[in-house]
DNA sequence: CTGTTAGCGCCTTCAT
DNA sequence: ATGAAGGCGCTAACAG
């Protein structure tokens, strides 16, 4: 509202590059005009238009983060620690909410060039697909430092998160604790889920059971229940692995209302090691696909890409290793 | 990355007054000229830098959004809705987390007269008492259009949620089911909770209620098992409310802890209508705030006040209604 | 150490 | 209907 470099200069008598200068430290200022134009630039409330910055340096010190909601509480813990690392760096992460269709993620995308975004990161796997749909998305996102979060596509940096593995150890897991017969439950589809459940597969297979089967559902308590009374679940299988936390409880809600006790009589894996997990009664078995140090890692790449002023020499695919954290849902304590 | 106005103008052979005129549709051109510049344009993907025309305009559309957190998945609700309603008027919004400091809270206030935000919005009452803290902060508040998710500042446009209100609406529902021995957790301070406490305190009263009683705590495992430990809290009481959903969970999981059942033993009330709620075993009696509504409100009020150019005639104090949603933890089917 | 100047890309009178 | 020109607030040579 305010007071501009002029204002400054004309006020401290001096000219609007000696401003400049002690706005930026960009050169040698003697002390005592120093003193004078901050004493100015106090009295009038000065502080300097970033946007006018960014027109001349043509940076306005901002990084676009698409996610596709911002309900996704996974997401989000990653979205958090990118914020907060960027922040520190005088950045402002401008989050974008783009949904799961292409034209969403077009129309937020362009802004990365309208705004002369200095780099990007998209959250979750569900964008590699995305991306790779549209020659209009790739040529863009080639254009500017990019990070991706569970996912990759040319010309990008991408974190990687060994779900297949983490899959795999929550089967061994169950067999460690006799369950031989499991299922896995598969939320909506992305190439995270995909990865997941092949884990199930190949876990299934080393570990030489025989009775595992797969099934897609929606995660809602009216589908949950009617697929269990078809298809007779509880029943079934002994050990239950579900691709996400909240799918879990919906379960865990199933088979309660059955009257099947967990771990009892079915133990149940979740995924996320979100607060569902933790909180739930019981505390849910889940794989920790560790949101938290995806966000780090994102953000020290990213930064690193941005402050090297070019691209990294050799295409870095840091590799995340979930780990299993054990709770009540399949311990018999 | 990019061709500039100029960069039309001369491949199209015309003024760049011209195509801004296409750009803008501010006036005039005729259909010939307006088709060949669209052209170009496309033909040297073309688009126009915002941060430039926000230098002249003074404006970048940009809404400044405040949350203390990504990880309040509450807040999140709300963030979510205004993010849609702006980004369908081609607003960006321009989440910051500012975390519970009056410094965090300022730093990130800098932005929006760094960069010319438009507007800002609030989320959760624990600004309303930082941002009285200052009088920096004050002065910013008024400097442009600025709206409050659940709390209010001179200056500003509030969204009141009565949540006072809501919290007796439980304690008529727990004496409705028989319980008279209340106990209420309080969670984390901030105007909010102190609403809702004071709210079941007056409906204690009004209910003729003689034993009831409220506890500030921590809502964590450990420390809530060595509450109830040390006060034999499960045994004096047959009703508890707990200011969030989340701490509902924490209390279920420390009654079964202790062979005690909900609701049968002890009905259980919580706050927020999250997934939480639903999902949980049992399903949580919750107060619902309507997250959804409030960013709703604030997003429709801010956006009124940007269009009108000016200040409302009155201070709208949109007040809502919160609704006891009622679940297992308080009904004994 | 300090001032002058030329843009950054766009919008907007003011002429024509 | 179109063009010319000034200016938004700031930075970065280039002079001195």
């Amino acid at each position: 509202m305010g007071s501009t470099i002029n204002d400054i200069a004309r006020e401290a008598g001096v000219s609007i590059a000696t401003v400049s200068r002690v706005i930026n430290g960009s050169a040698q200022v003697s002390e005592e005009t120093k003193k004078k134009v901050k004493k100015v630039m106090e009295m009038l409330n000065y502080s300097p238009s970033l946007i006018a910055r960014g027109l001349k340096l043509k940076s306005m010190k901002n990084i676009a983060l698409f996610v596709s909601s911002f309900l996704n509480v996974n997401h989000m813990r990653i979205a958090h620690e990118i914020n907060s690392h960027f922040s520190k760096l005088d950045y402002d992460v401008v989050m974008y909410e783009t949904g799961n269709s292409t034209e969403g993620l077009a129309r937020a995308m362009k802004r990365i060039i309208e705004k002369g975004m200095d780099g990007a990161i998209f959250i979750g796997s569900s964008f590699q697909v995305l991306l790779e749909k549209s020659e209009e998305t790739k040529k863009l996102i080639s254009s500017i430092p990019t990070t991706i979060a569970n996912g990759w596509v040319e010309g990008t940096y991408g974190i990687f998160v060994d779900e297949y593995k983490g899959m795999k150890d929550a089967v061994k897991h169950l067999v460690s604790i006799n369950r031989r017969r499991l299922l896995y439950l598969k939320g909506t589809d992305s190439i995270s889920s995909d990865n997941k459940l092949a884990g199930f597969i190949d876990g299934c297979k080393e570990e030489g059971l025989e009775e595992f089967t797969h099934i897609r559902s929606e995660n809602d308590i009216e589908t949950t229940r009617r697929l269990f009374d078809e298809r007779n679940l509880a029943s079934k299988y002994d050990g239950i692995i579900c691709d996400e936390d909240n799918y879990a409880l919906v379960v865990i809600k199933t088979l309660k209302h059955l009257g099947v006790r967990v771990p009892e009589d079915v133990a149940v894996i979740g995924c996320n090691n979100s607060d569902f997990s933790s909180l739930s009664s019981p505390g849910i078995t889940t794989v920790n696909n560790k949101p938290e140090d995806q966000g780090i890692e994102c953000a020290i790449i990213l930064n690193e890409i941005l402050s090297k002023g070019s691209r990294l020499e050799k295409k870095i695919l840091i590799t995340i290793e979930p780990e299993l954290v054990i709770r009540e849902s399949t311990s018999l304590s």
